[in-house]
Parts: C-alpha cells; structure tokens; sequence
DNA sequence: GCCCAGGGAATCG
DNA sequence: CGATTCCATGGG
C-alpha cells in the first residue's frame, strides 16, 4: 500500500485512539489501526516517533488528519501547567502520549448517545451497523451517516443497530442537527454553559454525553465529562476539586485521569 | 426518590 | 457453567 511517514513527537497511537473517546479505529494484527475518517479508510502504524500512514495523501495529512489526532496542540506547554499538581503530573507520566482528538462534530454526538449506559465492544459493533445500514458505500467501507439521512427514519428503522432504547435519541439528534436547533458554530464558539445547553435540548442528551461531545468533537478543552470512574478518581484524589489553573484544560486533565483510573488497577474493587 | 427500558461485556459464584 | 452487575438518560 502507498504511504508516507512522518515524524511526531510526545504523541502515543494506540493509547489515543483505545482510551475511549473514539470508536471507528479498530486495532490490527500488526499493532497498527485502520479507521475511517475524511471519506477514506485510513491505516496508521506507529513506530518510535514515526507515523506510517496510508489511504490518505500526505496534503491531506497536514490539511486536516493532523489536527484530527489532536497534533496540533501544544502538550508540551498543557503539560508543564497541569504538572504542577503532583497527582496530575503522575497520571500523565502514566500514559503521557494521550491526545484528546478533534473529531467531527456530528459524528461525536450521535457516537456518545450510543455510547451511554453501554461498553465499549457494544458501541463500537453499533457504529458499525450504523454505517453500513445508513451511511454511504465508499468501496467496502461505509461513510457515517448524515443527519439528514437519519433524520428521515423512525425508531424501528433503526432495529438493524440492535441500539435498544437509544434508536429514538438518536432520531431526535439528527433532526435537531438538521434543522438548525443544533447550531455547529454556536457549539464550538459560545460560553461553554451555553454551548452544553443546547446540545442538552435533545432527547437522550445528559450532561454526560454534551460534555463528551463538547470536548472530543468539537475542540472545548474545557469540557469535563464526568463518568463514573472520573467520580471515583476525583472523590478520592481531587476531593476540593481540580486546581484552578488546570480548569482551562480540565478535558486533557480528565482523559488522563480517565485512563489512569481505569487502567492502573488504583480503583478496582479489592 | 425509585425503578425500568435493551443489550452485551465483565465479573461473580 | 449460569447468575448477577454494570452503564446514562428519560419516563412513568
């Protein structure tokens, strides 16, 4: 396959794309991952500091797939702020490669209402049926469905997903989407409170989900979905709370929290 | 405030 | 192996 590599620094693949804030990246036997993303199936392998990608031109790479990881943020500099907490700086030692990823917009919301009350293997299985019942044929592999498409079907078209009671929620998202009650710039510009509570005016979207979609799809480093690993993290390790000068980031600060909570062994049930 | 909704993975006994 | 628990949100 034609492909290119380029070089990135401070940044880890696998812990990125398997930290739970993304669900069309499915791991190969070669340690790389394949995806769709932009209209194309996209596989990247990483190795050391080096990206190996394919099914994406290199232009393409630096117009939007960058930015798309999450490269185009400064860690370096997050890092050093939110490192001035001590338990902070130990949960980013922990996997300091994570990127919070900028995903599209759309496409987020309608993963994270699947995505509650549910795992991981589930949502992933019903994204997966999702796109190949509703989305476009790219040549094997499916588009993720317009709003507009979605919005034209009833709950029990959506039986094929095996979604359970999310099929409505997910009709509702698309219509709002649709029909301008979702408005992108505001989600991505306004207050955040503001920003939360227009997403929060479809049916099956908590706070929860909004502040998920808030920070992986639509840039708001600021969000902070709390769930309930982060609930334990934080009742146990931030009991007042987060350090004022992390909330700017408070996002970054939860996706490392978040894997460090759940990956470490430090909360499970003795 | 309480319980249920539909389903599959994870965990328990 | 089968039984139980987990999960985010809305509705009764």
């Amino acid at each position: 396959m034609d492909g290119f590599s380029v070089a990135e620094y401070d940044f880890s693949l696998a812990d990125t794309l398997r930290c739970g804030q993304c669900f069309r990246w499915k791991e190969n036997e070669n340690g790389g991952f394949t995806g769709v993303a932009g209209g194309k199936q996209i596989s990247i392998c990483q190795s050391e500091n080096k990206l190996e990608i394919s099914g994406c031109r290199e232009d393409d790479y630096h117009m939007w797939l960058r930015d798309y990881l999450g490269l185009s943020i400064d860690y370096k500099q997050v890092k050093d702020i939110l490192s001035a907490d001590p338990t902070l700086k130990q949960a980013i030692q922990y996997a300091p490669g994570i990127h919070i990823m900028r995903q599209p917009l759309w496409e987020t919301l309608c993963s994270f209402i699947i995505s509650q009350n549910n795992n991981i293997t589930r949502i992933m299985g019903i994204i997966d049926r999702l796109c190949e019942n509703f989305g476009c044929d790219l040549g094997g592999y499916y588009s993720f469905p317009s709003p507009e498409r979605l919005a034209a079907l009833s709950p029990p078209d959506l039986s094929p997903l095996r979604c359970g009671f999310r099929d409505r929620y997910i009709i509702d998202a698309a219509v709002k989407y649709s029909d301008g009650t979702i408005n992108e710039h505001f989600i991505k510009t306004a207050p955040l409170d503001d920003a939360r509570a227009m997403l929060m005016r479809i049916t099956g979207v908590g706070r929860k989900v909004a502040d998920c979609t808030l920070l992986f799809g639509a840039g708001r480093l600021d969000a902070f979905p709390v769930d309930v690993w982060i609930k334990r993290a934080m009742d146990s390790l931030f009991t007042e709370g987060l350090p004022d000068f992390a909330l700017p980031y408070a996002g970054i600060a939860q996706q490392y929290i978040f894997h460090y909570a759940r990956t470490s062994g430090l909360f499970d049930k003795k």
